[in-house]
Parts: C-alpha cells; structure tokens; sequence
DNA sequence: CCGCGGGCCTGAGAGC
DNA sequence: TGCTCTCAGGCCCGCG
C-alpha cells in the first residue's frame, strides 16, 4: 500500500500523539509480523520518549531517549490510528471513513500523551525493527536506500547518475528503492505520465553515454516531486488500506492521471489517448501510449 | 553484478 | 448464497 505520501501523512498523523511523549506501555499482541519482534521488544520502548519523528523513504523512523531509533514499515497493508484515550471507539465523524479489518492490530502503543497509537496490518507484511542510533548508518535496510526524492540532493544528474547503464525499464529504475527511495507503484505510473515518458523505456535513456543527465531525467525528476507533493496534499491515496492516523480516507486516488484507469481518455490536453495496462516485473502498469514515448 | 519471478499473507471483488 | 480465482500500495531471496 503505503508509498511515500501515504507514509509521509502517517508520520505527520503520528507527530503530536507521539513527539514529546513517553511510552507508558507497549502491547506486542501479534509478533509475527514479516520479520519477528524480539523478545524484548515492549520492555526495551517502555519507559522512553519519543524525541523525534522521521521518515526515511517508505520508513517511519522514531528517535527514542533510550539511544534506539524504532523503525517501523507498513508494508502492503499497514496503517496506524491514533486514538485519545484507549477505551474511545473508532470516532466516527468522517463520512467517508471506513472500518479497519478487525482483528490485525498487533501492536499498540499507549503514550504519556493520552494517545493510544494502533498498528494494524492484515497482510502482516510490515514490520518494526529496534536499531541504535548509532548503527542506524549502517543497517543494511537503510544502506539499501537511494535519495529522498522531496530533498534538495535529488536532481535530474543524481537520478540520470543512478539510471546510466541500466538496461532495465524506466518503471522498474523508479521503483527500485536504491535509485530513489518512496516510490511504488502508483507514483512511478503517475510521475512517468506527467513526464510523458514510456515506463517500457531503457532507463539507460534518461542520461547520456557519460552518464550525465538529458533532458528527459529533467522531467523526470519534475514530475516525481510534483506528483508527491500534490499527493501529501491530499493525505495520500486511498484504494483499500491506506487511511490517515484520524480514519478519515486520503483523497488523491481521485487525482490519479493512469493509475488504475485502464481503458479511461488521457487527461494530457490534446491528448485524448486510452490508457493502457501493461504487466512489468509482475505489477500492473497503467500509461498512455500516445503522449508517453 | 544484474534482472526476473516466486513467495510471503489476508481480504475484496468478479465470475460462475 | 457460496465457491474459486485473481489481484492488491512492498520487498527479500534464489536462480540463471
């Protein structure tokens, strides 16, 4: 599910129920989650306070004054919701909202706040991980990470330097965490349609034979941000999973231009192409073959 | 080293 | 209604 924006609305959901605040108690219910939880995993939180919370590509990363930094990953089916107190139902305000599936909160978090932060993950492919701050560098999962494509380092001559030789198609470069860290699915097809490019494209063919960036990695990179700052307006994208900390939906699944949109016109001015779905590397490709080339 | 396909899990939706 | 099949926002691993 959650790509960059959904992650990025969790972490900004997270924020005032977390920052600041200690943990009081920390319930592992269901420790198999993609990787096990240790043992110790409540006893080594309990007792800390959250000093900051980040995000480090699809990662929510929480500084803690014990000296760890709690890395937690929502997979394809994560989500957290925040509650005020722990005995409150589900608040019901939002008339779009709709339930988590019962049954799959495996890990809740009951802060000095008053909150209680619940993590709930059907497909149990996410996952939380305690590492020192001081190995954070070093863990190999973080090492495994490419730019953050929102920061001022990511330009087109980074992503061309990381996409030159490459023989691999241009979809499955942006979706591969090491070229640029956050993309998934929907917003590589997103980003390659602002950009009018094929995601069968090599994307070798975004920089030129000394690696340098043209004209397209350009574009590229423009439509990359653009599409992920438009996204994190919208509090991300809702298709199942995906809600913010409050229940209430994201709301960018209404702005997708291809994304899921198979048969439906190219919204490019002048354009008026059908969109077309392809399968890459085993995921669903959705573009336009008329104005992407 | 690189790229691809399989597998991990559960649930929703389509088709019969 | 109920069964079976396909597909889903991610990512690790083994194979060629």
């Amino acid at each position: 599910m959650p790509e960059l924006p959904e992650v990025e609305t969790v972490r900004r959901g997270l924020e005032p129920a977390m920052e600041g605040a200690r943990f009081v108690k920390v319930e592992a219910r269901r420790p198999d989650l993609r990787w096990p939880l240790p043992k110790d995993f409540a006893a080594r939180i309990e007792g800390s306070t959250v000093i900051g919370l980040g995000r480090r590509g699809k990662y929510l990363l929480a500084d803690l004054s014990s000296g760890d930094v709690l890395m937690m990953h929502l997979g394809m089916s994560g989500s957290f919701r925040v509650a005020r107190n722990a005995k409150a139902k589900t608040p019901g305000t939002f008339h779009h909202e709709r339930s988590v599936a019962p049954g799959h909160d495996h890990v809740v978090f009951h802060m000095s706040s008053g909150a209680s932060v619940t993590f709930n993950d059907p497909r149990r492919f996410g996952f939380m991980k305690l590492v020192p701050r001081s190995d954070l560098d070093r863990d190999p999962l973080m090492r495994a990470l490419g730019p953050e494509p929102l920061g001022n380092a990511f330009d087109a001559a980074l992503l061309a330097k990381a996409c030159a030789g490459k023989k691999t198609s241009l979809k499955a470069a942006l979706s591969d965490q090491k070229v640029v860290a956050g993309l998934g699915n929907i917003y590589v097809c997103e980003a390659l349609h602002r950009a009018r490019l094929s995601p069968r494209r090599r994307a070798s063919t975004i920089a030129n034979k000394s690696g340098r960036a043209n004209e397209r990695a350009e574009r590229v990179v423009e439509a990359i941000k653009a599409v992920l700052n438009d996204a994190i307006k919208q509090g991300g994208s809702s298709l199942r999973d995906h809600r913010q900390t409050t229940g209430e939906l994201g709301y960018f699944q209404h702005h997708f231009r291809v994304y899921d949109r198979e048969g439906g016109r190219c919204p490019t001015p002048g354009c008026g192409g059908a969109i077309k779905r392809i399968v890459q590397s085993g995921r669903s490709t959705f573009f336009c073959p008329v104005c992407q080339k």
